[in-house]
DNA sequence: ATGACTGAGCATCTCAGA
């Protein structure tokens, strides 16, 4: 089974890089974030045209998140469990799929909003290891793919690609990831390359792109049935050089059967 | 030392992104 992710920042501006990746890599399902409209206008019969079926949670004009998948699925949730009943963010999808349980997420940044929005990111991630413990107990097998806005360890940024107090990398940041690694979440990636660069993310601004100062922030966390199942995890970096690409590129994890 | 890009929307500026 191939699982992917992808933050597209604008699905509408988005949807012909995103048809084109379906046909060329195959994914049994797709992830999306980022999809900054509402569901109505999400283009889903492009994507059914392909054999994908669409879940949608969105938002007009920003954030929303969206599953593609050629098997079947059922949508279990659209809102992270713990959130206030009138948080309005389109943040979260999770689905049953195959056998296992399949969220999506596009965790909040937490650098706009002062305070305020650094407090809401670590609410969030607390939440999300909630709901990941409370999987865990339950022994489903289970798989958090999406834009988590966390740079896990200093090798996951370039020197001089981000402040040092950027939230992405604060320290408390990075204690809640650790704490989702040490519920006994396996990093896709890193359990495969654990060492070196492997960016997913470059600015569209100051040639982050041609200079390669790029950012590890989209990740796939595995549940341990699954992550014995890990045969490869890949990062599709040749995506960010084309045409008005993203600043986002796919992850893309294969499962044994 | 400095600036710098992209997208959406009650839009020709502001907010958010990271």
């Amino acid at each position: 089974m191939r699982v992917a992710t992808w933050n597209v920042n604008s699905i509408r501006q988005r949807e012909g890089h995103v048809a084109r990746w379906l046909e060329r890599v195959q994914p049994d399902v797709l992830f999306l974030q980022e999809l900054k409209c509402e569901e109505a206008v999400f283009p889903a019969a492009t994507f059914a045209a392909l054999g994908y079926q669409a879940a949608v949670v969105g938002q007009k004009a920003y954030n929303g998140v969206a599953v593609l998948a050629r098997t079947k699925f059922e949508v279990a949730d659209r809102r992270l469990p713990g959130l206030a009943e009138d948080d309005a963010q389109a943040r979260y999808i999770e689905v049953a799929c195959g056998g296992m349980t399949m969220i999506g997420i596009y965790l909040p940044n937490g650098n706009s909003g002062g305070d305020a929005g650094y407090d809401y990111k670590l609410a969030w991630m607390a939440l999300l290891r909630a709901r990941a413990a409370a999987l865990l107990a339950a022994d489903v097998p289970f798989l958090i793919a999406g834009d988590f806005n966390v740079c896990p360890t200093d090798g996951d940024f370039a020197p001089g690609a981000i402040s040092p107090d950027d939230a992405l990398v604060r320290a408390p940041t990075r204690a809640q990831f650790r704490a989702l690694e040490w519920l006994g979440l396996t990093d896709a990636v890193r359990a495969l390359h654990p060492t070196g660069p492997v960016w997913t993310f470059w600015d569209y601004q100051a040639g982050a792109w041609p200079r390669d100062l790029g950012l590890r922030i989209d990740h796939v966390m595995l549940s341990p049935t699954l992550a014995e199942r890990l045969v490869a995890a890949t990062v599709d970096r040749d995506e960010r050089g084309r045409e008005q690409p993203s600043d986002h590129v796919p992850v893309v994890v294969e499962l044994a059967d």
